[in-house]
DNA sequence: TTTATTTGTGTATATTGTACGCAATTGAAA
DNA sequence: TTTCAATTGCGTACAATATACACAAATAAA
């Protein structure tokens, strides 16, 4: 963290050249202005979505855009995601977690901004959107193309992360109702996963995990026989969770 | 990306607030000053090490702190780590990849200063440091603490992601020689991950994944019964690397 | 009552993980 | 030479998990 023509007081000690004055030393680097950008994503009739805007830009007249919000001289990075997470849907205690940071030359058309991706996974029916303009809707992530900035590769990054994740972690419940069925567990799976799995397979695997909380309750009108209802039980997921240990590749 | 404030000209269009000028919208954001941190792990002796240095600051003097640099204004971030990387050890194709950032208002005793971190692998015997000053060394990542910044804090996150990361690809192999032998492997397992492993059965696990090749060579030098060498083939791994699918939690 | 659909449960088999035994090979000591 | 200690290389028995698939029970609608 040292050019040469930066060091103003030197002194030498034990090989060590020191600085005096971190600011000085800080007021020589380049600066940038940084955003978040949130992927929030959603699941409705089997389909995986995520809340999109049209672009501000007159630059990107008419193209879809993430939400996001240049971060505010004294705001951490992860309040500035959840700013911009609750001014669209009105949460806050949500799910919501750091996957990439994009500086690309050309990203923005302003110049140099620099954007750190957050991912954030949510039951669309508990919340409704803040539509104050701009088209703020649920994109069906499939069939996007031509978006704003990069966002279509942020869109993508989120995504295979996201992929990822439900499989390692309990994320998926964030995108389900509390109470649901094995099949609506299913079908999230397969819409995000992009594959088809066998339903007795699938849920002899929950099972066996034993974090479901059979509610004794159904499902209500379905044209079939209706499913059970269960909720995830978080409490013993986090006392009981594997110890993750397997090399594979 | 819009604060009313910031709006100039407008133009309506189908429900859309349009800036007509992306610079002047971006020239009322924050900027702030950016740098990349490097956590350079390092195999030597059956333990894991992380280069380091002695911090440039008079705040932190005599504290340890990661390999890191500002970001020039027309520098991508993954040049950066590489520049950051090559001019430290000299290395210019190896592994590198980002981490996380880090935007602690606090973390940096000369204002805010954002950081991008970066994990880098490498074989320490491939390299020399280019020790010009600041006790450049190779420094044992069990054991560190006091660090400069919140360096500590990106270390411990670094190391968790190698941690998961060499179960899942074959990362291993740019911290070892081009041959090793399976000990050689399996101590490096060990080390990183922090357990003990069934030798047979690591051995019969890296046989049936079947990328590697048996050289027909043997280590020189022990003072017992000699290790077959091999070599990683990247390319059949390219090939036939593993669909990753297993839901578990 | 019948049919279409879907849930809930089970079973048979293959694959993978885990624990552990033992002979073969080397360097060094007796 | 012989023996010993340490380690490699190979194998086996058993448990746990994954996969493929069969079938009865419950419901709405015809």
């Amino acid at each position: 963290m040292i050019s040469s023509d930066t060091l103003d007081k030197l002194s030498i000690n034990s090989n060590v050249v020191l600085i005096s004055d971190a600011k000085r030393l800080v007021s020589d680097y380049p600066t940038v202005p940084i955003t978040v950008d949130c992927a929030i994503f959603g699941f409705e009739e089997n389909e995986l979505k995520v809340l999109l805007i049209r672009s501000d830009l007159k630059h990107f007249e008419g193209r879809w855009s993430l939400l996001g919000d240049m971060i505010k001289a004294t705001e951490e990075l992860d309040a500035a995601a959840y700013r911009v997470l609750s001014e669209r849907t009105g949460m806050s205690d949500v799910f919501l977690e750091q996957v990439k940071t994009f500086g690309g030359l050309d990203r923005h058309p302003g110049g140099r901004v620099l954007t750190i991706a957050y991912c954030s996974l949510l039951n669309i029916r508990h919340h409704e959107l803040k539509i104050y303009a701009n088209e703020l809707h649920w994109h069906n992530v499939k069939g996007l193309c031509n978006m704003a900035f990069d966002h279509q590769e942020i869109v993508d990054e989120c995504y295979r992360w996201l992929q990822k994740r439900i499989q390692e972690h309990p994320l998926a419940f964030n995108l389900l109702p509390e109470k649901f069925s094995l099949r609506q567990l299913q079908n999230l799976y397969e819409a995000i996963l992009g594959v088809e799995l066998d339903r007795r397979n699938f849920r002899k695997k929950f099972f066996t995990m034993d974090f479901l909380i059979d509610l004794e309750e159904f499902e209500e009108d379905v044209p079939h026989r209706p499913g059970k209802l269960y909720k995830f039980d978080f409490e013993k997921y986090e006392k009981n969770k594997r110890k993750w240990f397997a090399i594979d590749f």
